[in-house]
DNA sequence: CTCTTTGATAACTGATCGGTAAACTTAATA
DNA sequence: TATTAAGTTTACCGATCAGTTATCAAAGAG
């Protein structure tokens, strides 16, 4: 149907809520950030914590699609695919503004483990995982899922320490001791 | 002189912040859980901001002494104490009320690079690095600083996974792929 | 016995919080 | 043409935000 508002307020939302954080980001604030009457809001979304989990859910899309096309375009093998995953993050952690990953942020924030702003990061996590052990099968190493999670625990690693440091360098390191965790589990 | 009053202060205040976020957490909020008056607060520290800061230099301090002493305790080898650095982790992990590191979320709700806050965070991580280097060197690996790099990004990739998918496991994973990075950079 | 420090209590400031209400415009549809 | 939905503006709600002011009690030090 009608697209257009909803989806402009949710991507405003998110730029917003990523620059500022989500405690700290007002309603009155995104009504001046995104020019959309609080009305109108409340229209689509019955409350903020409604809102974030929209901004959530787009976000998702937004970086598994970025994420696993750009290390499709990096390299043609799945375990080209892995390492290249690396070489991916450091462009990103290179872009002006970044603030490091929204899911861990917003998993910060909202702490109780119920919460639903809380399950759903911790959703994104999962299907991120589920992806990388797949291509660790395909790459035919020894131990797929634990290579997978060793290499997403240098992934986590590398987003916070890049944000904290304010260097892409991280990605670089984790790609090393990514490519060395894979000799070590080599193909069966 | 007097350890008392202004202690206690940044002790519960450390709680609470650790528990709901320095946002979200108020400083009346902050009155009712101390018990401690705001004009007292405010006689301690001129703003929210120079709270926190205190209360991020005795996490530092507080974490710092934990990590490091019981990783002497659990190994007695600079290369068994870098392994053992995430039982020690591990152990955390399992505590009642685990919810993360606290310079992780301070950095990312006071995200500008400029902010005390911020830079106080970066400086603990910092502060942990040279120690870690320093113990890689002393376990007389092939490229000391890489590998202290490399097992500070298994670290934080730990905590924060921990913390999202409320389990202790991935400490174990960062410790078996710990052990193979220092193999692959085993000694000169 | 004063004096100074330390702290508590409570009321208050102006700003902002998330969220609501009423009146209105615009535009597409039936 | 009448209706409906989407959007606006403006004002408002009670609660809470960080921070202030004024007053009073207690206790250690000269």
């Amino acid at each position: 149907m009608r697209p257009t508002k909803r989806d402009e307020l949710v991507q405003k939302a998110l730029k917003a809520f990523y620059q500022n954080g989500f405690t700290a980001t007002g309603m009155d604030m995104l009504v001046k950030e995104t020019g959309i009457s609080k009305t109108s809001m409340y229209k689509h979304f019955r409350t903020k914590e409604d809102l974030i989990l929209a901004v959530l859910r787009l976000r998702d899309e937004q970086f598994r699609n970025w994420l696993f096309r750009r290390m499709e375009e990096l390299a043609d093998t799945p375990a080209g695919q892995l390492l290249a995953m690396f070489d991916a993050l450091g462009e990103w952690f290179s872009e002006d503004g970044y603030k490091g990953c929204m899911f861990i942020k917003a998993s910060s924030e909202f702490q109780d483990r119920d919460h639903p702003i809380h399950k759903q990061s911790a959703e994104h996590k999962r299907i991120l995982e589920t992806h990388i052990t797949r291509l660790a099968t395909d790459a035919q190493l020894a131990n797929p899922a634990l290579v997978a999670r060793q290499l997403l625990l240098l992934k986590e690693g590398a987003i916070v320490t890049a944000h904290l440091a304010h260097t892409e360098a991280p990605a670089a390191d984790a790609k090393v001791a990514a490519a060395q965790l894979m000799a070590a589990n080599a193909s069966v």
